[in-house]
DNA sequence: AAATATTTGTACGTATGTATG
DNA sequence: GCATACATACGTACAAATATT
């Protein structure tokens, strides 16, 4: 049986800052603590560099956490 | 201040094309100046990038402007 | 001190999906 | 059917800040 793929209504990068979020909230990944850098979620969930950084700004607007260039994002208190 | 009229039955990019074009050609934009990004041009002008980037395109077109790829586009002469 | 690696920031290139007029 | 317009998603390239060797 041949099935079609068809893509999903939810945006991957919505998912992808569901799941960190996710992460956040229940302190696997604690305050202070750091989110796997952009090439890290690249390789971890396959998706682009792209989706990755879509996904890490929308926990930045949400006050989650904060980014610094040449460091990395980090869970806010 | 320049605004985008829409709906209109003038292309929105063919307006964005036409605001570019005036800045080019009266100097507002000097040849070598770099045009505002794409995503400054979607700021600014409150369009998608798709957009934006048919506006930059037509002025390619025209031999207004040269784009490099991670650099942005540049008024020519 | 200097070179290298890591990480985020910025920017364009391309393709596809969705919706509207 | 077609053009327009916005959103999503992957790719490539280079710059800037930081950390490591």
């Amino acid at each position: 049986v041949v099935t079609i793929e068809r893509p999903s209504p939810i945006a991957v990068w919505r998912q992808l800052a569901a799941i960190l979020r996710a992460q956040i909230e229940s302190g696997e990944l604690p305050p202070g603590g750091m989110l796997p850098s952009e090439s890290q979620l690249m390789g971890q969930y396959e998706v682009s560099r792209d989706t990755a950084r879509k996904a890490v700004r929308h926990l930045q607007e949400l006050g989650l956490v904060v980014t610094s260039k040449g460091l990395g994002s980090f869970v806010t208190k």
